[in-house]
RNA sequence: GCGCCUGUAGCUCAGUUGGAUAGAGCAACGGACUUCUAAUCCGUAGGUCGGAGGUUCGAAUCCUCCCAGGCGCGCCA
């Protein structure tokens, strides 16, 4: 029985919020209602006589900066310039002479500057937005992009011989939250950690562990340059010593020293796995599987998979060793997976797991890697390439790493002597939602300086606060609608909406049908911080609103069609916040 | 030496996959609580998008070459 058994038979499933999507089709977003618009305008031209192709690629859709360019803008015009051998203006206003509008979402079309055609979208255009969000609840936003498709996020896969520090967070919510993403878009996904369990660095941990119970029974030990100096190293010894049947505290001593050493590396790396299994767990993150590198040698699918190689020519041996050809598929060299020595590199156990994963029946498996092992990536899309398997199948998402400060100052840091500001400290300090947030206002191939004095302020520099403080004013103003005015959830259902024409009532509306294309674009690219910061985008809408407008009190339709938009309002920055794992609290 | 990432306001960072006059927050200055939570809002000021070429109707974004910083380049894991 190896550690991870053991480990497997005491973990309990940490469970995520996991979402089946059954609608199949996306949402249809004013972009594409506009998209359709513009693309019937250009083919009735075209049959009019208007154009003079009829080749028009994929007509875009983009927001405008300013309000005098209207809500929405196509370059229509400007890209098919060459193609309609036409001057734009000319384009734009054969389009703007077809443009049909059944729905009436269009108030007003305008030309302007090269060829732009800008749309003015009509104020009661947006109510179906805010109805949408009240009927699909919690499902808002959820774009089927994956359709059901399986998918894998591997991520923290940290050696179990140290603590987690803040590197490990950021990729661990980065992974996480990217996971809840591509689940809440229509994929099936797992969240997997990934042991070393396997090869030397187990090995020094339990030399380490050992020679830390040496030292504490009096015994004179010398300290390896490549052994890990930690205190939990202590802390481990002791205890292994403390549990010794042997009054004299010396059962490990009795054994050969090589037992004595797996003995303590099996213990050291349990119980350290433990301490990551909580420490994540502290941050609401849990995963679907734990996999063993080790299972991998024990099953045999480390060899197979070499020999598999082996067979269809793409490795060979060449000065004692086997090298898979690397180089072939887009790598700088060649690269070995058997050493001379007979001994398996770590290269190849990784190419066997993630074989593995692909036949476990995942079509697209996401690898998030701490950004100093980005050097790696080429390597092991090279053997994802020769397996088969297509390039978009396999992405890695590199987490960059973090500098922890505090009140603008660097927090010294020595790996070396094992003095380090570990993960658990930062969460134990600051709170889950601050940490998780931060990691999450960067993208997360930008380096990010961790202040714990701000993570910890309570003020507007602080986003999840900002972001928070939403919910709860909404959550307040909804208690005093029942409560004060007598109004209830029906009649806030009911409202027809008519009254909303503030323009910042607008501005909101249009930010909350802004979410279900930000949500694509934050899964298609992988991008969780986007979530992060629409959700800071909408909070700030919010804010100036509550500020300028009074929701409780005046005329009843009008209060009614505000508690409807409001209610939408703390639905979507719940619906968000759940998918970054912070809290939404209804009290502050 | 080679590769990857980063370079945008005094500071920290966004920038909708090539769009129009480059945006936030902090810091600075000036305002707003008898009113649904001021953990908030409004206003002012702040820029050669590291530099130089190129591609085109149009570049912070794409290409080439430099500059600066970070990381990685093993029959290590």
């Amino acid at each position: 029985m190896t550690f991870i058994d053991i480990f497997y038979e005491a973990v309990r499933f940490v469970g995520t919020k996991k979402y089946v999507l059954t609608h199949s089709s996306a949402t249809e977003t004013m972009k594409d209602k506009l998209q359709e618009i513009v693309t019937n305008a250009a083919l009735s031209a075209f049959a009019a006589g208007k154009l003079n192709s009829g080749e028009f690629g994929v007509v875009s859709i983009e927001e405008t900066k300013t309000a005098d360019h209207g809500d929405y803008a196509t370059n229509f015009a400007l890209a098919g310039a060459s193609a309609q051998k036409m001057p734009p203006r000319k384009i734009a206003e054969a389009i703007i002479e077809h443009v049909v509008d059944p729905d009436g979402i269009i108030e007003n079309i305008q030309i302007a500057g090269p060829g732009f055609v800008n749309f003015f979208i009509s104020p009661p255009a947006w109510h179906p937005v805010i109805r949408e969000v009240h009927e699909k609840e919690g499902l808002y936003g959820a774009v089927n992009i994956g359709q059901g498709r399986k998918v894998q996020v591997e991520f923290v896969s940290a050696n179990p011989t140290g603590p987690l520090h803040v590197g490990h967070g950021r990729g661990a919510v980065t992974g996480d939250v990217l996971a809840s993403i591509l689940n809440f878009c229509g994929f099936v996904t797992d969240r997997e950690y990934y042991i070393n369990d396997a090869g030397r660095q187990i090995r020094t941990l339990g030399l380490s562990v050992y020679l830390r119970c040496r030292e504490l029974t009096g015994q004179s030990v010398e300290f390896p340059e490549d052994a890990y100096r930690g205190e939990y190293i202590y802390e481990i010894a002791r205890e292994i010593l403390a549990e010794s049947q042997d009054p004299g505290n010396d059962t490990i001593f009795k054994m050969d020293e090589d037992e004595a050493i797996a003995s303590c590396a099996r213990l050291a790396a349990q119980r350290i796995l433990y301490g990551i299994r909580e420490d994540l767990g502290q941050m609401g993150i849990g995963f679907d599987n734990w996999f063993s590198e080790q299972s991998l040698y024990d099953s045999g699918k480390v060899d197979d998979t070499i020999r598999m190689l082996k067979e269809k020519n793409l490795a060979y041996e060449a000065d004692r060793a086997t090298w898979f050809r690397s180089s072939d598929f887009g790598d700088e060299k060649d690269r070995v997976i058997v050493r001379g020595n007979g001994v398996t590199t770590y290269f190849a156990s990784d190419i066997a797991y993630h074989l593995d994963k692909y036949e476990r029946g995942y079509e697209r498996v996401i690898d998030v890697w701490g950004a100093d092992h980005h050097g790696y990536v080429a390597r092991l899309g090279a053997a994802v390439s020769a397996l088969g398997f297509a390039p978009g199948q396999f992405r890695v998402v590199l987490a960059h790493l973090v500098n922890l400060v505090r009140g603008g100052q660097p927090v010294s840091m020595s790996t070396r002597a094992g003095q380090f500001v570990t993960l658990r400290e930062v969460i134990d300090e600051v709170g889950k939602d601050a940490a998780r947030f931060i990691f999450l206002t960067r993208h997360h191939e930008s380096p990010l300086d961790f202040d714990l004095e701000l993570a910890k302020k309570k003020t507007n520099d602080n986003p999840v606060y900002y972001v928070q403080y939403v919910y709860a004013r909404i959550s307040s103003i909804l208690k005093k609608a029942g409560s004060e005015h007598g109004i209830s959830a029906s009649d806030i259902a009911d409202a027809n909406l008519s009254m909303l024409t503030e323009p910042e009532e607008i501005q909101l509306m249009k930010q909350i049908a802004r979410y279900p294309e930000t949500m694509a674009g934050a899964a298609e690219m992988m991008e969780p911080h986007r979530i992060a910061y629409y959700l800071m985008d909408l909070a700030s809408a919010f804010h100036a609103y509550y500020n300028k407008h009074r929701v409780l009190g005046g005329e009843l339709q009008l209060c009614r069609d505000r508690l409807c938009l409001v209610t939408a309002v703390r639905r979507v920055i719940g619906n968000g916040l759940t998918l970054l794992g912070v809290e939404s609290p209804e009290t502050m």
